[in-house]
DNA sequence: GTACCTGCAAATTTTTTGCGCGACA
DNA sequence: TGTCGCGCAAAAAATTTGCAGGTAC
């Protein structure tokens, strides 16, 4: 099971041309490990347990390169900074993995989710949100991501 | 219209027990009047153009007051600091509104996801999120602070 | 050997806080 | 008039960057 995750992760590195260092094998092995959904300082707390001396920046680095490479995938949206949303109405959102604009989707847009089996632990739901992920036209059209930061500006 | 909606406004304060003040009233205009989903920082320079003195502190402040007493929403989830998500298979998420903690939905709690109208502009879906949003059971049974109430009874 | 990776420190960006004055109710 | 809100400046939190030395391939 260890070996076979380790294997994979050398495949892993190996199709997007990534270096397998110490550092990206530990950070790897404490993402897959850590149940919940962590923050790069919980994983840097974890990851310093068994690298004593790493640096939280590189645990940036290390986490920046396989959101980018698709290792792991954000839980949040995570848009470095609050957005705000003055439709009270329920609708939903299609967002740009790679710029980050969001946009609004008109309610009939989505069919009606279906919630079948129970929810944990006395969860008290208030509201359903679809998200639709992917690429906005300009970004897919762009084949390099210097453009990110202008696209960002111009989707609002 | 502009009147409904100052009196809207003014009627909004009113159920929170909250000050109608000059800024306030801006910046609830411009929430409303910008069309994508705005952060703070953009909030500030439109409102700027009407009260070129207001400070961005106040802006963030306010902002803070509009969420907490449910004025507007987060059009991303915005836990501040980044989540990662080392399951890459496809699953939806809980979200605790207030504790922002996250929990993984088994595949099949949620049915299929029905996409009935065209997308805007050639926009390259990748995959679809639903995110169930609400109150972890540590929320929902904590009831201190006499905003969340507001909150409770207004959704209800 | 070369190109990429790491650690350190400093810089940026985003958001929050403390405090005294002023405005709303 | 008393309380709450505002502006200012400083602090805190989150993330990125530049650079010099080290490591993978």
């Amino acid at each position: 099971m260890r070996g076979e995750r380790l294997h994979g992760f050398r495949a892993l590195c190996r199709q997007r041309d990534l270096a397998v260092t110490h550092q990206r094998t530990i950070i790897y092995e404490a993402l897959f490990s850590m149940s919940g959904h962590p923050s790069p300082e919980q994983v840097y707390e974890r990851v310093r347990q068994q690298i004593p001396s790493i640096s939280l920046a590189t645990v940036y680095k290390t986490i920046n390169t396989f959101l980018e490479t698709g290792i792991v995938h954000e839980a949040s949206l995570h848009h470095g900074s609050l957005r705000l949303d003055s439709n009270l109405e329920p609708h939903h959102h299609m967002v740009c993995t790679k710029c980050k604009a969001i946009f609004d989707l008109e309610p009939e847009a989505i069919g009606p989710v279906l919630m079948k089996g129970a929810l944990p632990n006395g969860f008290r739901v208030q509201r359903l949100s679809v998200e639709v992920l992917g690429l906005c036209e300009r970004c897919a059209n762009s084949q390099n991501g210097s453009l990110q930061g202008v696209n960002q500006r111009l989707a609002s």
